[in-house]
DNA sequence: AACGGTTGCAACCGCCTTTAA
DNA sequence: TTTAAAGGCGGTTGCAACCGT
């Protein structure tokens, strides 16, 4: 099956930001058909919009519909994201290896390097959120947020020691270099214990210790139950100054 | 105040799957 | 069974807003 032709590329299709008017259009005929849409390619001739159908669906989907929710998202709403990326990421990164291109696609692109965790499954886990705005949201967010924890987003495994300071070093380059030579020193050593020690302590250069407890229980939940004390920040600097 | 860099989000692009003739 | 049309999805891009110097 080759690609089919899209009305996207007819001469004339208005393309970039909807206006109020263009918007109206759209919920008011769709409104009119009791919120079911026939055909999306017929929507905008029907509509009186001069827009490809697919531009459309994407606008209803992802902004117009009235049961979206915004805002920002919740932790308990990132927590799942990361718990759903973290499962439905492995699955589908088995299958489609098997079945189309390489699940994580790098780019010179700055802005993302994504992988393709099914984000529509991960959006049906979220109500009134849409793929789109989790997917937005990983790359924004949460993806540099496991970075400076020295988790790879795309495995969820922790990165090596030496990624690890490199992420945290360029999330955070004034950090003390006594505070980077106590952590290096901890990264030939094997023991959870030791690892989340030296992580916790970044975060707590970048972050705020606060915020690298939250992570760190928030996100490696084996370690939290492991070593408790640890998420008492305060009680970690000590170990590195003996 | 002006400028350059960064960030976040809306929207587009292209590929894949599903559906129907 | 084959083929084309249509829908759906993930990756990428463009741009406005924000921030620091």
């Amino acid at each position: 099956m080759g690609r089919s032709p899209c009305c996207c590329h007819d001469a004339g299709v208005k393309k970039g930001p909807w206006t109020e008017e263009e918007d109206r259009a759209l919920v008011v005929h769709i409104q009119r058909h009791g919120g079911h849409v026939g055909s999306w390619r017929n929507l905008p001739k029907a509509a009186g919009l001069n827009r490809c159908g697919k531009s459309c669906r994407l606008r209803w989907t992802n902004y117009l519909r009235p049961d979206i929710k915004r805002g920002n998202f919740t932790a308990d709403e990132e927590r799942l994201i990361i718990a759903l990326h973290a499962e439905l990421g492995n699955k589908y990164g088995q299958l489609l290896a098997t079945r189309r291109s390489p699940p994580v696609a790098v780019t010179a692109n700055t802005h993302a390097v994504c992988l393709c965790v099914g984000w529509s499954t991960i959006a049906t886990h979220l109500d009134g959120r849409t793929d789109n705005e989790i997917k937005n949201y990983w790359n924004t967010h949460i993806r540099k947020k496991l970075l400076r924890m020295g988790v790879d987003p795309v495995t969820h495994q922790r990165l090596p020691p030496d990624d690890v300071l490199g992420g945290a070093l360029a999330a955070a380059p004034g950090l003390p270099e006594a505070l980077l030579s106590a952590a290096a020193s901890l990264g030939g050593l094997n023991s959870v214990l030791m690892q989340a020690q030296a992580l916790q302590l970044l975060l707590q250069a970048v972050n705020g210790g606060a915020a690298a407890a939250g992570l760190i229980a928030s996100f490696s939940p084996a370690v939290d139950n492991a070593m408790p004390p640890l998420l008492n920040a305060s009680s970690i600097v000590p170990n590195f100054q003996d």
